[in-house]
DNA sequence: GTGTTGCCTTGATCCATGTCAAACCTGCTT
DNA sequence: AAGCAGGTTTGACATGGATCAAGGCAACAC
């Protein structure tokens, strides 16, 4: 109940008391979307709206895994370090995204805010609760932890056995699925450090290919972080490695 | 009920008139840990024992992703390919393994026997009807899923980020792991390929880099795939990117 | 014994990508 | 407008692993 200030992260406030659930932006996106209106208020009674600051680490590698969270709007970087520094980035959430599966006791990865952010947290033993009241939800966490599983094994064949132009072409081609209507223009929620990090390459290999790709007029680069997508078909065989 | 021969792998027999179940090897292991025995002949109704032959695929990347396996004995070597026959092993499943998390509705793996092995065969919906029957499974099963999403995570890393030396002590150290007894002696359940597939590598940079590891002294390799670890903390010192 | 077959190791060379360094933007501050 | 500061691009060069090619070794067949 209490609203914890002082958090190193800013409390909102519990949902519970306002109904946020129920006008919850991200609901129909989420594990959410299983549980009927009627009941959002039980829901709403073990969750807490957050807000993050674009570029904090709100989840560190390593820590006690207490909490669950679901993206309620931004996006968050998935990572692990190594202690020289060099990061491999796992993955990236958006809007409805689950985080907090790849867990045993401890998280076996950091979260990073990659712009403005909000999410809503569950406590382990709240979300054990509403696991047992709400059955649905089992089917839905499942079907979530297959969807990552599947996306970590495509990334695996990518880090270990895709060219750089083919990762690139992967990663685009990624970022254009990710877009609600399917859209060739994509504006890129990260820098080159950000793509370098998670296709396992550095920034410069990034830039070059991405001119090459320019260059052999498969992408337009209109700014730093938009790109048009011109020939989907040859992005499509070059990240399978035709 | 039926035996179902003709079947491209061999059945065995359903379990339901055997009770093999209650005697199963890899049970104390495996997701039906969490079922009590006087339940087991539930449990045997939705499950069928099979053998496979060493080297055949058995789930292939693309099908159908009807069916889900328990390892009861044997090793498997689970990857993704390539049109060009690029080859990434996503990993290994040995006795007590569940496979097909990694599925939406195809499976998004191959699976090879790596020797001689046993599965046991659920079908989607007998899983589903158990997993209704028995609301312990569903814990299991999300314990299941973390570990090994905390272990994708863990490969991204070595993937995209780790060199060759340091990808073989992790390797080396990931098999000591496994050891029921953390014995120091390793016998490797794969070949120079394997090992290769599963790195990200080539085969000779796979022996290559094992040889150097001897001529530093951190390992001996006794036997092809029979390797004796020295030096632990050097390994672990290694492997982590010391 | 002598092929034959299927790994595995070793050596020589190549090249995709990393590293190092400088120049170039772009937005922001004063 | 001049000066930063942080990120990006570009160039020159280095190198870790890949590739190509031989040779070694053990298991098995005849």
């Amino acid at each position: 109940m209490s609203a914890q200030t002082g958090d190193s992260i800013s409390t909102l406030g519990p949902c519970g008391s306002c109904g946020q659930c129920l006008h919850c932006e991200a609901r129909s996106r989420s594990i959410c979307s299983v549980i009927d209106a009627e009941h959002m208020a039980r829901l709403a009674q073990y969750s807490h709206r957050l807000a993050v600051a674009a570029g904090r680490t709100f989840i560190q590698e390593g820590e006690t895994a207490s909490d669950f969270f679901i993206v309620t709007s931004g996006h968050v970087k998935l990572f692990a370090l190594m202690p020289d520094g060099r990061r491999q980035i796992t993955g990236f959430a958006q809007t409805g995204d689950f985080l907090g599966l790849a867990s045993g006791a401890t998280y076996a990865f950091s979260a990073e805010a990659l712009g403005a952010l909000s999410l809503c947290r569950f406590s382990r033993s709240g979300l054990t609760l509403l696991r047992r009241e709400f059955p649905e939800l089992e089917n839905r966490l499942m079907e979530e932890a297959s969807r990552e599983l599947v996306q970590a094994q495509k990334r695996m064949l990518l880090l270990g056995r895709k060219t750089a132009r083919e990762r690139l072409a992967s990663f685009l081609l990624e970022q254009h699925h990710l877009l609600p209507a399917r859209e060739i223009t994509l504006r890129l929620p990260m820098s080159r450090t950000g793509i370098a990090d998670y296709l396992g390459l550095t920034i410069e290999t990034v830039s070059r290919t991405l001119n090459a790709l320019q260059r052999e007029k498969l992408i337009t680069i209109t700014q730093v972080t938009q790109i048009v997508l011109l020939n989907l078909p040859a992005l499509e065989n070059l990240a399978r490695g035709g």
